[in-house]
DNA sequence: GAAATAGTGTCTATAAGACAATATTGA
DNA sequence: TCAATATTGTCTTATAGACACTATTTC
């Protein structure tokens, strides 16, 4: 195992610096590295699906892992975030980015004290264009193969995973956010199998569209009808709307 | 302004131990400090206060921040937090804790890149026996006396704190998270006040007794009955459930 | 007694949830 | 034809919100 040394060189240091970095000295604290990780969430035959990564290097080579990567010195957080989606999926614009919490656990990662602020994407279900910065493969896999909480994830991506889909549930009940899983325009019936993937439960067709349509800023009309599937059915863009009120109800497991 | 030096010894490495650390080498990225901060709310007087500590060090020295410090290098970002709030405010059992958000811009703080991981505390009022570690002021003031999102913290607190004060909002609304703010025993009528301040709007006394009383696992009465105020009022406790079933409706505005 | 608060009863509007029924298209 | 989906209509039940009223204590 190597070592690492930080060294402060505080020669010339008036009082004053002294006071400015009393607290502040590096020895004070080991090094820390700060990642975004992401959960890119997407519905893809009626399963919903996260963006994994297969390690290919050392600590836990092999094993699927969350795609991420360090924050640049002059990037804020949501821009890191940003970039490592753009990186990993090509740029989505409508896509939707959201910081979902922070995990630190000292020993989380074998190498290091790295603190990865997660974020939460929901993107709509197109052919994955990844560049693979790294050689490494880059799949959508269901969540619910990865068993409970996101076993066998590498790290601790499997609870990290966890959080970003319990997210996505709560806020398809209060936002017009389930609409971002969607590419445009599409059906009311579209919309409702976005909600039966995400929430693994059927919903009252009928019901669902009478909710939908009668919230207002949730979906716009676009005037046109497609014919495909069985019967017609009227074809709507993304509202305006962030927040959803009411609710839609979300039944009970 | 002085110089931080980050060497990695690693001479007699093995190709294993290189591969290892591929990505990791401290050069690559800035020395960042990982702090946390808390907003530590409370309901006093008719009034919804945050802690607040005012600087007694240079950078923004005189103004008004938030409690926090830095993880230590054994903790995890919970117990960092939990051992920041007993030393503002001593133990508390019972007090929320959870975490709120990451703020990590560039040159938030101008020593050095500070990403800092704020919690958001619920607390009882209590006589305060804050122990000051550093012979700092500290004081509970009313959110409302710091104009728009805080104006006039310290670095960026004033963004979390406005980010603190709406998770207590709309947590509120769905939680049974309100009693942390009242000590045992209570009446409905104190609990009634606690969401009037929090959301700064009056409530209908009669349908909020009910609504409360009839959702199961919010309070539970203790079975006397205290004779202050006017009239003689059911003394109750904090119940079990996390999840209010349905929620309590929040006025607009 | 007046004021303030706790607590009960009741009514209305709204929304959720369930069921029925029709229309349209593909197999 | 049948099967599947979109869409509309209607009914029941639960709940939010409003108002009226009583009881009890402090001033």
């Amino acid at each position: 195992m190597s070592t690492l040394l930080c060294v402060t060189v505080d020669n010339f240091l008036t009082d004053e610096d002294r006071a400015f970095l009393a607290g502040y000295d590096p020895r004070a604290f080991p090094p820390v590295a700060v990642t975004v990780d992401l959960v890119v969430l997407t519905v893809r035959e009626s399963e919903l699906c996260a963006l994994l990564i297969r390690r290919g290097e050392p600590p836990q080579r092999g094993r699927w892992a969350l795609p991420g990567g360090f924050v640049g010195p002059d990037e804020t957080l949501d821009e890191a975030a940003a970039r490592e989606l753009a990186e990993e999926t090509g740029i989505r614009p409508g896509a939707h980015l959201e910081q979902l919490a922070t995990f630190g656990d000292p020993g989380r990662d074998p190498r290091m004290r790295v603190v990865s602020v997660a974020y939460l994407a929901l993107v709509p279900d197109l052919p994955m264009p990844i560049a693979g910065t790294d050689a490494s493969e880059a799949h959508y896999r269901p969540v619910a193969e990865l068993g409970g909480n996101g076993a066998g994830l590498a790290f601790d991506h499997g609870r990290i995973l966890a959080e970003g889909v319990e997210r996505a549930r709560a806020k398809l009940e209060y936002t017009g956010l389930a609409t971002t899983f969607l590419d445009e325009p599409f059906t009311v019936g579209d919309l409702r199998r976005v909600y039966e993937t995400v929430w693994g439960v059927p919903l009252h067709a009928a019901n669902f569209r009478r909710k939908v349509l009668s919230t207002p800023g949730f979906v716009e009309p676009t005037g046109e009808k497609l014919a495909t599937g069985r019967g017609w059915a009227e074809l709507y863009r993304r509202g305006t709307t962030a927040h959803l009120h009411p609710a839609i109800p979300r039944p009970p497991s």
